[in-house]
DNA sequence: CACATCACCCAAACCGCTTTGGATCGTCTC
DNA sequence: GAGACGATCCAAAGCGGTTTGGGTGATGTG
């Protein structure tokens, strides 16, 4: 089917080692030689063999991203489409490969060791870190180049890591409702077993505590983040004696289920609750505009995937450069969905 | 790093060809030995490599999925990621990598033959087929099994795809409506030079025919999913003179839109306008309880992933098992968004 | 007891590429 | 003009598996 460098350095009347040089840019070899090897590459559409290659030289080319599924609830998290996206740009350009393996979250650590024994990749990328996450020591073990999109709080051993500053920037949400007069501030986060809810849940107390504001739990959930989270988020505290003036949520698909409780009880966003969510900027739930529907904290998860992506690289083809960790800051954008406590 | 067959073997005092039978369940070898064999592998967590084994065997034992960006509009259809959450289990399953390349859309044809060329893959799964997608006649041309997630209209050679029947369910969706006595039936669609969204206006077409109602352009939409999309698409055409009072949507974030303009303008979903979508079934945009948010055209897209990869396993299996097709049906269920046209 | 038959194991070739360690030949240096 | 040298090219040995084509000794057959 396809030409090997064998036949074409035949039909070139060369042997198989100048062929491969010339392709491959020594310099020992004659320009013209060179000139005249790949212009029968080209006309051949002659690719070396990725596993031929990767065989001989130990370097497979190759990034492992790992999705584990529970068979319990079938939740695929909406930003790893983003993040691989922009992960698998970095990827293509860079000439490696985006090996993907989606299966059972129970299987997942036999799944790194069963990647790297065949060698199928030289390095991997982590998704969805929890508070204590057991994949840090299974890869340093391993001993495989690899990075966390986010960080794990309770790991003390050090890492890779590529994340935004969940801790501030859901700080700087609650100042900016405290700054706006609410002191009842509710907050509708992610599953907190995940490391960005546990940070998010950490800034929201940090700025409640330097407002003097004490936290009420009946404030505070987390779910998985979906719409008709957000939705029975806001029905029910809104029926609090006590109902919280303020939101803070987690992610633009819970923001929509918010404002959707809050049409229903014949409220106005941004008037008679104020609300700030976290936007991973997703194309297809764009939040832009002159002004955007929603306040928010934004940053890009495709820009992340992007420069995590760079990052792995780096630390595939020179192992020694260390850990590499960047601290994206997330942009608090107003939007129409916040204002000033109601009095 | 890892143990190599060679290694293994000389551990054991056997050689590379009595192990390798071995562990790959050929009779010619003894049982006890066998037996030995396995432990000593078992032990030293030897997994054959990759590369090694594929180079050997001719097979890749990987799959190609293309993900192109276009530079322009940066949209990553959320459909995408359940499927290829499908399609990964699947894979996973059979013993087979996933490789995905995110490439520019200029890029994809060149993508696809370099991917062939390299050998790196034994089949491809093609997804967002437009109406005529020159991407069929490139792959047959090429001699690689490929699966299409859709159909394309308007090529005549015959290829392998599994679809939902878009045409027949947005038919249904249109009688329902015009049952409930509906005159006025908007559709806000998806892009039109994908086939999928072609279809549905078909099918769209054909219920309001079948119900002698002459399509009015202004209550036709097309444009990329989005929940300002949906919104827009309502306040516009509730502005008409002569204004729906029913909506076909195209995907729950659209739908979401609606709902939203709806609420806008104090109209309640269900009852002063029908509404049905289709539902792709995403997990974290979750349509049921007892009485689902929205009626629905309603299949699940991670189900379709999973069939479809298993179709073209087979297809990688024996490439002369023939196009292999799968038409889903979508069900209809009934929500709350649909009810009887005001009189 | 000679010979065919198994059961079991191994040496070596091969998959398509890279890379090491020469070989060859023209040119330079003194 | 001989030895050194640089410029080019090549044969062959891997990389880590699979597979072909024997070998060897024990068993069965007449």
């Amino acid at each position: 089917m396809s030409v090997t460098l064998k036949q074409l350095a035949a039909s070139l009347g060369l042997s198989p080692t100048t062929v491969s040089r010339a392709l491959n840019g020594f310099p020992e070899v004659n320009d013209s030689t060179r000139k005249r090897v790949q212009d029968a590459a080209e006309r051949a559409n002659y690719r070396p063999n990725t596993r031929a290659k990767s065989l001989a030289t130990g370097r497979s080319m190759a990034i492992g991203h790992v999705i584990p599924v529970s068979t319990s609830h079938e939740i695929v998290n909406p930003v790893f489409a983003d993040f691989i996206a922009g992960a698998g740009e970095t990827y293509s350009r860079a000439g490696y490969e985006m090996l993907l393996r989606v299966v059972p979250d129970a299987d997942e650590a036999q799944t790194y060791r069963d990647l790297i024994a065949r060698g199928a990749v030289d390095g991997v990328m982590v998704h969805g870190p929890r508070l204590k996450d057991a994949r840090v020591d299974l890869l340093a073990e391993l001993g495989i180049p690899f990075m966390i999109h986010g960080r794990t709080s309770q790991v003390e051993r050090p890492y890779s890591w590529l994340d935004i500053n969940n801790q501030r920037s859901f700080r700087r949400a609650t100042q900016f409702q405290v700054d706006f007069g609410h002191r009842r501030i509710a907050l509708v986060n992610g599953l907190e077993v995940l490391d960005f809810a546990a940070r998010r849940r950490r800034g929201y107390l940090d700025g409640l505590e330097a407002a003097g504001i004490t936290p009420d739990p009946a404030l505070m959930r987390q779910a998985e983040m979906t719409e008709p989270y957000g939705y029975r988020a806001l029905m029910d505290m809104m029926r609090l004696s006590d109902p919280p003036t303020a939101f803070l949520s987690s992610s633009m698909i819970v923001a929509y289920g918010l404002r959707r409780g809050l049409s229903d009880l014949g409220l106005k966003l941004g008037r008679d609750v104020s609300v700030i969510t976290h936007d991973d900027d997703l194309s297809y739930l764009p939040n832009d505009g002159d002004v955007p529907m929603f306040t928010a904290t934004k940053s890009s998860v495709r820009e992340a995937g992007r420069r995590a992506a760079r990052m792995l690289l780096r630390l595939v083809e020179d192992p020694q450069c260390g850990p590499l960790t960047d601290l994206m800051e997330a942009a608090l954008m107003v939007g129409a969905s916040t204002g000033p406590a109601p009095r």
